[in-house]
DNA sequence: ACACGGACTGACCGACCGGTCAATCGAAGT
DNA sequence: ACTTCGATTGACCGGTCGGTCAGTCCGTGT
């Protein structure tokens, strides 16, 4: 967190990252002020001002490399995953796995949403229709019923996962909650696989 | 928004509250000042703390007042809801057209979650509890299946709705968004009656 | 007629906000 | 040895923050 040596700027461009990142995602941008990021990073607040330019700036440049993560992660994801079933299957896990290991990630999209930000939005549309394309495909091979379209069938993918981190945790063990999580992944994918599967008209 | 007249303290009141709650929702706790929401409301800023005494504690009622309403409709959706299946599907619907036309109280749970909101857990854990003992009789009387546990699809059930709500709209066109609504909510509701109906083994 | 008390205001407070600036520091180039 | 230049600092700026307070306004009880 605090710079190393006293003469590093990239080290010192780090720690203020770092901390900036922490305290954006966990109190939001209106809710930190720059005093406590070069507190937190053990520069003074003028030095954040010659590396950043300005606080607005320093949350861009905070927005920008946490989503870079998540975007190279959902791509890689997509190049990885074929049509087959049981890579639907993993590919709902390995989402699932990502957003339970960056709660960072999670906050950061709600915070995005919540301030209308229009920064990231071209990636999200690139993820998005990575996506659809994907289950577009999955359709015609008749693995994915075709009688829903493919974006919706991708926001219930999406929203199943999200679902598990955007309601209040009130199990407060955290503990017992990392148990239950892969039960509900469990029973997401159950539930999804029987709703998205191509429908066995048999009652 | 502007009290009406000079010595009127309710609809003071009423103004301030609006104007805060407009505000708040808008831009967050953090994000919004006490001038704001004075202009906003037409009062100085002296007048809001004497009716409710503090930010914190305005913020506070904004938020109780906001969720009573919600807590109210969720809860008469549960009166009048059975275990039928054209009930679970009339509840699916319900509550997302109450989404629909309530985005500040979207918005509000976001605020709530980011910043971790004790005032109204508890009435939150109610809601669920109320929704899972739905869902636990549904189960019984066969119309859910059984191997899933009552508290995973009901977390189902809100991601599936919330899902709409909580991305990114993407594309610009709200009147266009408008028709969407529905056509996912009919996707959302197959999907989720596909998967959660007790399963007939048929493949 | 008058006193009382709550509604309401405008001036004011210290603290902190984001941001600027001149000055210092220190490593690299010559 | 001297220059140069980015990294870094601390003092400082005007403005706004949430909050306070003394006092005014005005409907009501007596």
């Amino acid at each position: 967190m605090t710079a190393a040596r006293r003469h590093d700027p990239e080290a010192s461009r780090a720690a203020i990252l770092a901390s900036a990142q922490a305290l954006f995602l966990d109190r939001g941008f209106a809710g930190t002020s720059m005093s406590e990021i070069a507190k937190g990073s053990g520069v003074t607040k003028s030095l954040i001002h010659h590396h950043f330019g300005s606080k607005e700036a320093l949350w861009r440049e905070v927005k920008r490399s946490r989503f870079a993560d998540y975007y190279e992660q959902q791509m890689s994801l997509f190049a990885e995953t074929g049509t087959a079933p049981q890579l639907i299957r993993r590919s709902m896990e390995v989402y699932f796995r990502f957003l339970r290991d960056n709660p960072d990630t999670v906050r950061m999209m709600s915070w995005l949403q919540l301030e209308g930000d229009h920064d990231c939005t071209d990636m999200v549309a690139e993820l998005r229709d990575a996506g659809i394309e994907r289950i577009k495909a999955a359709q015609d091979a008749g693995i994915l019923r075709q009688d829903v379209p493919a974006p919706f069938i991708l926001m219930t993918f999406l929203g199943l996962v999200q679902a598990w981190f955007h309601e209040p945790s009130a199990l407060g063990d955290d503990a017992r909650r990392d148990v239950e999580a892969d039960a509900y992944l469990d029973s997401a994918w159950r539930i999804f696989a029987e709703g998205v599967s191509t429908p066995a008209r048999s009652r």
